[in-house]
RNA sequence: GCCCCCAUCGUCCAGUGGCCUAGGACGCCGCCCUUUCAAGGCGGUAACACGGGUUCGAAUCCCGUUGGGGGUGCCA
């Protein structure tokens, strides 16, 4: 009876969840859901100095937020420490670990003396040395021989044991290292792909050497993921770049938009549809089919992504998900009053949610600032034109019914009689609206303008006409 | 330095020996549509890193060079 497949995510929390442990959460998810297996959460905060526990919480958070459900409750490798050190009691006694004192400035001087890499020498293989308070537990390597795995992104992979330095199993403080604590958890929990970034795979002979060393009949089959690159080519780091997924969700990303483009690093569908319904990406996902090179996280494709996400809400959901950025309170209330009847237009308009508010503004606030330079391309460089029209609008929009159609039909009106009109004597309104655009929402651009005036109202409208008419 | 990995348009992906005068997407440019801006439609720009093999035939296989990335921690 074949192996349910059972992979797990590991983050540590060291750091909020960044892009590319997302990407990671999400490949793993993604193969899970595909073949009817289980993705469990591991939270790997063995090292006590730099954990911060409420970032857990940010993490969990942050996956739950992209919509990627994971199995059963997490686990804490902390609760686990008893078994990693029980492990490292049994490298011990086996003679496949022993306990070293050198200070890393020491290990560091030696190799510098000698000329050769860097990195441990094995100093302390066969001086006998028993535990202490500063003694941490090194794994001896094989000097011979290679150790080799398979990988479905990239094929076979060979390191030849000798390039293996005696790595640390257990701190000097007594707690377990990433590379014991990880193996034996993955061990226990029965992990049958492992699923990871790039900068694992030369750790992963460390992993299998212990393993074996433990008798732990335990191979699972490995893909490591490409990294993730920013423009410099450089593994995407949280430091440097800002690539915290909080700060995607509270820029306006919607999560199936980032979910999305997501997969898309380092996979592709066959036939190039690009923009599809997570339901279908995790029916044609398969690891075999990632490439192994880096990938660039290009934030202007995301937001087209999210643009196109954007779109495909109706009116209604479009409105609820925009709400969070509308504002608090009666302020909030009053925005999304203003905007719901014009819901589709400006969704159709914004790649981001936070771009929402600021399109609606004017139809809430009832002061409005006018933009210097629209002013100028929309109003001052019309001159005499731009007061006409001004004049023929405010004529003609106070006894009109207030109804999109009939406003149309005024300005249309005003358009003509104020002079702008081709060479047919029809109306240009990509001009004649200027104008009225800039005098009422203080903008050049924005939502539709004749279906923004219903919103609006005749009175404040006027007003605005009439203030901007005595600006010029 | 050493180890491992990678190499198709600016970017992401398709391409697994002939269907490739290399396809799609983002970006960029132009045109159309148009009440601004978007959206949409149409068109365009732009790549198989280089050199050797193997083969009737190579983007696809092999070797090398170059370039890039990852690792080299008592971080994960």
């Amino acid at each position: 009876m074949p192996t349910r497949p059972r992979v797990r995510f590991a983050p540590s929390p060291t750091g909020y969840l960044h892009v590319g442990g997302a990407r990671t959460v999400l490949f793993n998810w993604l193969f899970a859901r595909h073949t009817g297996g289980e993705m469990v959460l591991r939270i790997e905060d063995t090292d006590t100095e730099r954990n911060r526990p409420e970032l857990t919480d940010n993490i969990l958070e942050m996956i739950e937020w992209l919509g990627l459900r994971w199995d059963g409750e997490p686990v804490h490798q902390s609760d686990r420490i008893d078994r990693h050190r029980a492990a490292a009691d049994q490298l011990l006694a086996a003679r496949r670990a022993y306990w070293c004192d050198c200070t890393p400035e020491q290990v560091a001087a030696r190799a510098k003396e000698r000329g050769g890499p860097p990195g441990y020498d094995g100093y302390c293989r066969d001086r006998g040395l028993g535990p202490g308070p500063a003694t941490a537990l090194r794994f001896r390597t094989p000097d011979d021989g290679a150790t080799s795995f398979e990988d479905l992104v990239r094929g076979t992979v060979s390191f030849e044991n000798k390039v293996l330095e005696d790595f640390v199993l257990v701190r000097s403080n007594g707690t377990p290292t990433f590379l014991l604590a990880n193996l034996v958890d993955d061990a226990d929990m029965g992990i049958t792909h492992v699923v990871r970034g790039e900068e694992h795979v030369s750790g992963t002979p460390k992993y299998l050497l212990i393993g074996e060393a433990l008798g732990l009949h335990h191979r699972p089959t490995f893909a490591h993921l490409p990294v993730l690159v920013n423009e410099q080519r450089k593994k995407l780091s949280k430091r440097r770049d800002s690539v915290s997924v909080a700060a995607f969700r509270d820029e306006g990303y919607l999560p199936e938009a980032m979910v999305n483009y997501m997969a898309l690093l380092g996979w592709g569908p066959k036939d190039g549809v690009e923009i599809r319904p997570l339901g279908e990406i995790v029916e044609l996902f398969r690891l075999e089919d990632v490439t192994p090179s880096p990938a660039f996280f290009d934030v202007r494709k995301l937001q087209s992504f999210n643009a196109d996400h954007i779109r495909a809400l109706d009116a209604e959901a479009f409105v609820e998900r925009a709400r969070p950025f509308l504002g608090e309170g009666p302020r909030g209330e009053a925005t999304e009053a203003v905007l719901r009847p014009l819901a589709e237009l400006v969704r159709d308009r914004v790649r981001l949610l936070t771009e929402v508010e600021p399109m609606v503004a004017f139809l809430r606030d009832d002061e409005i600032t006018i933009d210097e330079t629209s002013w100028q391309k929309g109003v001052a460089k019309l001159a005499d034109r731009a007061a006409a029209m001004l004049d023929a609008v405010i004529a003609a929009l106070a006894d009109v019914a207030w109804e999109r159609d009939a406003i149309e039909e005024a300005l249309l009106g005003a358009a003509v009689t104020a002079g702008f009109t081709n060479a047919e004597g029809k109306p240009q309104m990509s001009k004649a609206q200027g104008p009225v655009r800039v005098a009422v929402t203080g903008r050049i651009v924005g939502p539709p303008l004749y279906e923004s005036l219903v919103v609006l109202g005749r009175e404040r409208t006027l007003d605005r006409l009439r203030d901007a008419r005595g600006l010029l």
